[in-house]
RNA sequence: GCGGGUGUGGUGAAAUUGGUAGACACGCUAGACUUAGGAUCUAGUGCUUAACCGCGUGAAGGUUCGAGUCCUUUCACCCGCACCA
């Protein structure tokens, strides 16, 4: 006897456990199916569990593993955790609780959660980044990386070996290569150098190499930080100040990867948005480098510039060389001491912030010396000014003020000349540079004449001939700090000897695991709680490094490990690595688009030169879900007290937003939170429970259009009962801090998941972002329900039977075949929500109860639905899951009609519709159409100019 | 400043190749039924209008028999990058 009525408590947690219990979803590395893999962005398992959001890509992605599995594919989907990282460091920190333990924890939780929403996933495959089975590859891909260079004529990785080989034979001549800049040496010369210093030049082409370096110093975090984590001079996670701070660090050689990481976006389906915030990151620019010849030096040096506008160059009246330019204290001459060296000191310990915040103030200091010109032979005055970066190009510019903003305002600043090499009809460059790259140079000898692009090619040719310079490509793209001064971290598989010189630790000693600290404290000296540790710092063969990894190591590769989780001696077996290929489709966040996403391509690219991958590009197709958001409710205080008291205000009452700083309240104490056409607002109740939540503002007045409260009480101003204290509804982002986290549990329990997974993915497109809104759910409980009722009498009898189909529901039937297959594949899951509905709502108006039919429509329900479908399948006598079922065909002979409702438009605007046989050819439509009364009616009698018949479409007369 | 994206009812949104704009839901309005529920069913619901007409996809132009969709200009919002020479 079945349930009456459409119970999924029960069902769900029926299949859960049926499921698992099978082990349904567990796969083999081999397979006469084809293969294809489907990857979830793995989650950090933070403390707050995961709400709503989370989820909105796992329902996705579980429903296209699903559909692919049933159209016969062998379908990979595993689910793991990244699980080092800052906050189970900082909260060890805080409670001395052992990052590990707490790592566990939350993976508990979060898997309770998951399992909850009726997964697909693969748990046999599982991998913790933590793990020390698992991060021992994690080392071991650190050690190739050490035990690599760039070698820029084959255009990959190669072993060091064979670059010492070349060493040996012809010192470093030929070489060409990715890296730092290595003075030219012979064999000779290379066989004498000392172990030292031979591994100083190394360190110049290693992909991972160590390097002092000004890294960004967040003192509150007490670590070092890469670019990416720091946002506006502040660390990402915290919002601490960030600084300037020399420092040895590890290094990963990313940057002899840029251009084929820019090559290789061609090949992938990602979107545009991505591809181009990657693009932009790399931040290729084509240009020349150009010396200038130091005028009065002793050694008679040249400064190196880049510039991407060598068409310029006849205006360039001054040159700029950063202040962590290498020769700025020999540039700067003994009149000029004073000063410039005063502004270097100060500009070098300018924090990023300061930097940032003051881009539009102009600084610098001349530094006494000139350059020549290498086209005119005129002087040319170098300043020093932190305009100029150190760490792009060669840190050193020629300033062409007349065409570009910054050179202007600076010339302006301090009364430099300004010439003009461009025409141009709209501007005086004497009052604003000319920026754009077209107009003819002027001004310029040899160049005048010419466009800008023909000049910036004569250019060029001009300096290579004259060997001044030549082309080159520069890139933003920057190295990526690899060391972390944190506990909680793979640890870098190296030891320094007494030298100090870093050697890898032998496999065999892999992994290198982390060892139990006392405190977690960082050391403030900056480097990381593990240096206390003498026993472990200590070894016969040196002093081991105590930094660890960054949080991006273990993601980077993690797709990989997923394929031959349990392999102990290769990061996966080549079978396996062969047969799952590439990831065939990946969902995720759009916010690792230069983090995750950039690393794991390097680190792809990188084994595929060392031959452990067969292919150099991890993710074939990538799709970003947008996030869920929530609503922030938040009260209006006013910055200043009021005889010392607080006062809160009324969203109503606030005029001017400067008085006033805003106060996250907790949802739970807003009514008409999130109701349609109501604004939220706290009454008595609502106020208490804020002020039991925040004591602090226990003795604080709400001020409301109808009254005030204060101490509980509340005095109108009129004669209303209740205050009506408006707070400010804003979307944001769902988040503990703002206190409006829906959690995925809740929803379960009460509408259950095939009805949180089916509403997720009916709320909108995927790749939106968009405000969770709970009043719609009730429309996909109520399908659900429908659902059932095809299936269920009201007694619990089982509907349907053999009955012949009628031909209205087979039509039907493939119809939400064709939609549901075509949208699935082009990700647009909203819309087969929708064609599910339709599906239900004419199958009930049908009444049908042909068997055949019902099972063909629950399996491609089943991947959005999957407990429902289970449940209801097994009721038909079904003994294999339905996961295992194969899609349906769709049959375009149901569709086929004979007759069509055709709109007719007069002057392009739908008049009426007239029902006409499809097998008619144009000229029996016009006439069927003219003869219409309807029709006769618009035309008033007169012939139409003009008739266009779509057949099968639309008939449009004008008149 | 540069790059990417988005603007459609009271709300979330559909419209895949230019062919009946607003599917499917939420909400709302009426009504039915009843074991009074967060139940079910029926009808209606872009704006305007008694109705016809008219007007409607951020705005303004254009191409076309026909434009949410194509082109030009422009506005607003969101995201990313940003002193990158």
């Amino acid at each position: 006897m079945s349930e009456a009525h459409y119970n999924h408590r029960f069902i769900e947690h029926k299949w859960q456990q049926n499921w698992r219990e099978k082990k349904l979803y567990q796969v083999e590395n081999h397979s006469n199916k084809p293969a294809y893999y489907v990857l979830d962005m793995f989650p950090y398992p933070s403390g707050a569990g995961l709400h709503v959001g989370h989820p909105l890509g796992y329902i996705a992605s579980d429903i296209v593993s699903r559909f692919k599995r049933q159209n016969g594919f062998n379908v990979l989907h595993p689910m793991g955790y990244d699980a080092f990282g800052l906050p189970a460091e900082q909260y060890a920190i805080q409670t001395g609780k052992h990052p590990a333990e707490t790592t566990a924890e939350n993976i508990s939780r979060y898997r309770k959660q998951l399992d909850r929403i009726g997964f697909s996933y693969d748990w046999s495959r599982e991998v913790r980044t933590c793990e020390p089975n698992y991060y021992k590859w994690t080392q071991w891909i650190f050690k190739q990386l050490f035990n690599h260079w760039y070698n820029a004529n084959s255009n990959k990785a190669e072993h060091i070996d064979n670059l010492v080989a070349i060493f040996e034979n012809e010192g470093n001549i030929n070489v060409n290569h990715a890296g730092g800049e290595v003075e030219a040496f012979i064999a000779e010369e290379w066989l004498h150098y000392n172990k030292r210093q031979k591994e100083d030049i190394l360190q110049q082409y290693r992909l991972a190499f160590i390097h002092e370096t000004t890294v960004n110093w967040c003192e509150e975090l007490g670590t070092v930080l890469a670019n990416e984590e720091v946002k506006d001079g502040l660390s990402e996670r915290g919002g601490y100040p960030v600084i300037k701070k020399p420092m040895r660090q590890w290094f990963l050689r990313i940057t002899a990867y840029a251009q084929r990481l820019l090559d290789g976006l061609d090949t992938i389906d990602w979107s545009d948005s991505i591809k181009e915030i990657q693009r932009n990151w790399i931040g290729r620019s084509e240009g020349a480098s150009v010396h200038f010849k130091i005028d009065q030096d002793k050694q008679n040096r040249s400064l190196e510039i880049f510039t991407t506008r060598p068409d310029t160059i006849f205006g360039a009246t001054f040159m700029v060389v950063a202040p962590e330019h290498e020769w700025v204290s020999d540039l700067i001459t003994s009149e000029q001491h004073d000063e410039a060296t005063a502004y270097v000191e100060w500009a070098k310990n300018r924090s990023e912030r300061e930097r940032m915040s003051e881009v539009k103030n102009v600084t610098g200091a001349f530094t006494g010396s000139y350059c020549m010109h290498p086209f005119t032979g005129k002087l040319v005055p170098i300043w020093v000014a932190d305009y100029v970066l150190g760490g792009y190009g060669t840190g050193a510019i020629m300033a062409v003020p007349a065409h570009d903003a910054r050179d202007h305002a600076f010339a302006k600043k301090f009364g430099l000349d300004i010439v003009q090499v461009i025409s141009n009809d709209e501007v005086d460059v004497q009052k604003e540079s000319f920026d754009a790259k077209h107009g003819q140079c002027i001004n310029s000898d040899f160049l005048n004449g010419l466009e800008v692009k023909e000049a910036i090619k004569a250019a060029i040719d001009f300096i290579k001939d004259k060997n001044l310079g030549e082309a080159q490509i520069n890139y933003k793209l920057r190295d990526a700090g690899f060391g972390r001064q944190r506990y909680w971290g793979e640890p870098i598989p190296v030891v320094f000897d007494k030298d100090d010189i870093p050697s890898l630790i032998p496999d065999q000693e892999l992994p290198l695991t982390l060892p139990t600290v006392e405190s977690y404290k960082p050391t403030g000296s900056g480097e990381s709680p593990l240096a206390s540790m003498d026993e472990w710092v200590n070894t016969k063969q040196g002093r081991r490094e105590t930094d660890t990894m960054p949080g991006w190591a273990g993601s980077s590769w993690y797709f990989l490990r997923y394929m031959d989780p349990e392999n102990e001696q290769v990061i996966a077996s080549k079978d396996a690595i062969k047969y799952w290929g590439q990831v065939d489709f990946y969902l995720g966040g759009a916010e690792h688009a230069t983090g995750h996403l950039l690393y794991s391509r390097f680190w792809t690219k990188f084994l595929s030169d060392t031959n452990v991958l067969p292919f150099d590009e991890p993710f074939k197709k990538l799709v970003n879900q947008g996030m869920i958001q929530g609503t922030v409710e938040s009260l209006y205080l006013r910055k200043e007290k009021i005889n010392d008291v607080s006062h809160f205000v009324s969203a109503d009452l606030v005029d001017n937003l400067d008085d006033f700083t805003q106060i996250p309240v907790h949802v739970d104490f807003v009514t008409d939170y999130k109701k349609t056409d109501a604004k939220s607002y706290l009454n008595v109740d609502g106020i208490r429970q804020f002020k039991e939540w925040r004591p602090e503002y226990d003795q604080a007045v709400f001020e409301c259009s109808n009254g005030t409260v204060q101490n509980g009480t509340f005095e109108a101003s009129d004669d209303s009962i209740e205050p009506v204290f408006y707070t400010k509804s804003e979307i944001g982002k769902m988040s503990k801090r703002w206190f409006n986290v829906v959690n995925p549990d809740d929803i379960c329990e009460e509408y259950g998941a095939d009805t949180l997974r089916l509403y997720e993915m009916f709320l909108g497109p995927l790749e939106d972002a968009k405000p969770w809104n709970i009043s719609g759910i009730d429309g996909v409980y109520r399908f659900l329900k429908k659902t059932w009722k095809l299936f269920v009498d009201k007694d619990g009898n089982y509907l349907p039977n053999d009955q012949a189909a009628d031909k209205k529901s087979l039509k039907t039937l493939h119809a939400t075949i064709k939609k549901v297959s075509d949208d699935i594949q082009r990700i647009s899951l909203n819309t087969c929500a929708s064609t599910f509905m339709i599906a239900v709502n004419e199958f009930t108006e049908q009444k049908c109860t042909n068997k055949e039919v019902l099972e063909q429509f629950l399996i491609i329900l089943s991947p959005f639905a999957p407990h429902i479908a289970e449940e209801l399948w097994e009721m038909g006598g079904q003994s294999e899951s339905i996961a295992l079922a194969k899609w349906p065909t769709f049959d375009e002979k149901h569709l086929v009609e004979d007759s069509k409702n055709y709109p007719i438009s007069i002057n392009g605007k739908t008049r009426t519709n007239l029902e006409l046989s499809l097998s008619l050819c144009k000229d029996e439509i016009e006439k069927a159409v003219l003869a219409d009364a309807e029709v006769q009616k618009w035309l008033d009698g007169k012939p139409p100019k003009k008739v266009i018949v779509v057949p099968g479409r639309i008939v449009n007369l004008v008149v």
